[in-house]
DNA sequence: CAATAAATGAGAATAAGTCTCATTTATTAG
DNA sequence: CTAATAAATGAGACTTATTCTCATTTATTG
């Protein structure tokens, strides 16, 4: 797993040092989307506080790590994984567990079409975009507090 | 103008009070969504600031009000009008504008489809959804930093 | 292996948002 | 309409997430 943070790293010609590689070793241990919180309890103190705040930082400036917040205000991170494709998020309003979910094709084909028209009719250009979805886990959920 | 603040107020049974009258005001003078920094220059120190932020999640809590976070981290807020239907979200990473963008009806009928398989397969009860769409306006952006 | 540049840790600084509490304002019963 | 009561407000203290500073440590390179 070392192994995969150090090639990581240096695929993106950013030197490697210690914090970097246990943030991303925590990231690609975790899986999924994952809070600040959660990341810095996983962590405990073998990265300091502010260390890791600029090792994300520093991810993100590469574009593998993700970042976004959450309905109850927390901040999510995630790393972008070559081999993940495109997909989008889940939240569960109880437990906070973020899930990502991957949406049919024929959908992803039409909201490229819906983009489009948005882009003409507004001016821009539009680079990026993500579907959120809101709700409750009933079941079967990993993480989540009711179990 | 006030008219409307105090019906608003009245028919959600909340006290009708200045802060919360000027508070919906700015909201329903400026028509689109604004950031609280936004909101608070529009404001000036007629309302405190403690009490802008009760006022919010006054609003909140009778579900008039909706805040979301935009991608440069600022907390963005907007009012839910009856007459104002569904819509999403378009933001410039420039100059920080949110535009509201509504989406085909077969786009949206498609989404609920899409949003029912993802309900069974996590067994999830989805209660809201929303699209978001990031990227550069190139003209006529009104409010933009560019102009 | 030494020199240099970059990254780190610890804690101070900043800023968004919440909380406290004394004072003011709105509501309502009479 | 007024007094009594409950609710809302303002001012600033407090909390907490994130950034910044700077002396020390670590990585890179020649």
């Amino acid at each position: 797993m070392s192994q995969s943070s150090r090639k990581i790293l240096s695929e993106h010609s950013v030197s490697i040092t210690n914090p970097r590689i246990l943030v991303l070793e925590a990231l690609l241990d975790f899986g999924n989307p994952i809070t600040i919180d959660e990341l810095q309890l996983k962590l405990g103190d073998s990265v300091a506080k502010s260390t890791l705040y600029r090792v994300l930082n520093d991810l993100k400036k590469i574009n593998i790590l993700n970042e976004f917040t959450s309905p109850d205000n927390s901040t999510v991170v995630e790393l972008i994984l070559e081999d993940h494709s495109h997909h989008h998020h889940l939240f569960c309003s109880d437990c906070g567990e973020v899930i990502d979910v991957e949406l049919s094709e024929e959908f992803e084909i039409m909201l490229t079409k819906e983009i489009q028209k948005v882009q003409k009719k507004f001016n821009f250009e539009i680079t990026d975009h993500r579907v959120e979805m809101f709700g409750l886990c009933t079941e079967e959920c990993a993480n989540c507090k009711k179990n």
